[in-house]
DNA sequence: CATATGTCCTGAGAGC
DNA sequence: TGCTCTCAGGACATAT
């Protein structure tokens, strides 16, 4: 999402608009008005990232943050009239309009000023991010907890960025059980979780994210990514494991979401 | 404090 | 066809 919306840096909001819906309103705050008000005449100088948010920053130092969470999307170049488009932001520039869209509408827009960009950085609600620490800080932030190590992996304050498929793909490939408690893992578990975590998130971001059966993720050219061809364990349940063969896939709930493992080589 | 559970929405697919 | 049920790349508030 956010290597999409890089072709709308430098440029200047010429309008901000919440398209009509038959749809219940998403989260929007401040309201429309107030955010027009601060971003009208602003230049983009930079899209961020933090944790799972995409963040748009102007040079008035305000950010407008999306939170998608599990059906939104950011669209750059679309027809602004689709259904679920939320909020659409005409620039100046080739890369417009940007366009907040939000199938479910359970996804956020927010626009924060620099002090509550720094108030929410240090409340500690996002952990530091999976791509920029070390594996000692993978140690030191889950070893402690006695949680099953796979919901463990998508709390978002103690390393931000690992959603729930791929936690089933990073222990897949660590050859770990996502049920096994975080205190039962040692110190070269961990280094080999942050090592897949690298792997897989790195290779994700590359293919352009998981484009499921439901045909849910898409970039901001709305395009399908491939990363799903890459999966070896989720939404795979009952299909061979690519490691043991003749050994099915499984799917089990735990904390309300879906987690897939191999039984056997994930024993 | 840490962990568990219910909830917010819409739509697709399975099963009857 | 149409109904009901379950499930979906998430994270909050509230309960224990």
């Amino acid at each position: 999402m956010r290597r999409g919306l890089l072709g709308c840096v430098g440029s200047v909001v010429l309008k901000v608009s919440k398209p009509r819906s038959r749809y219940r309103p998403i989260r929007i705050s401040p309201n429309l008005s107030a955010i027009q008000r601060r971003l009208r005449g602003k230049r983009v100088v930079e899209i961020e990232r933090l944790g799972k948010r995409v963040v748009v920053r102007f040079d008035s130092g305000d950010r407008l943050v999306l939170q998608p969470k599990m059906a939104g999307l950011v669209l750059v170049g679309q027809p602004p009239n689709l259904p679920h488009s939320r909020l659409v932001i005409d620039l100046d520039g080739p890369a417009t309009p940007i366009i907040y869209w939000d199938q479910r509408g359970l996804g956020t827009v927010q626009l924060w000023s620099p002090v509550e960009y720094e108030l929410f950085l240090a409340s500690g609600q996002l952990g530091p991010d999976a791509l920029a620490v070390d594996s000692m800080t993978f140690f030191q932030r889950f070893a402690s907890s006695h949680r099953p190590v796979k919901p463990a992996l998508l709390d978002q304050s103690r390393i931000a960025g690992i959603g729930n498929l791929y936690a089933s793909e990073i222990l897949h490939r660590v050859k770990i059980n996502p049920r096994v408690p975080c205190s039962s893992l040692t110190r070269a578990h961990w280094k080999r979780i942050h090592r897949a975590t690298l792997d897989v998130l790195l290779t994700a971001i590359e293919y352009e994210g998981s484009t499921l059966s439901d045909g849910s993720y898409r970039n901001a050219l709305d395009q399908p990514g491939s990363y799903q061809n890459a999966h070896r364990v989720y939404d795979r349940e009952g299909k061979p494991c690519f490691r043991c063969k003749n050994v099915l896939i499984e799917r089990i709930v735990q904390a309300q979401r879906s987690t897939f493992l191999c039984p056997r080589c994930q024993k």
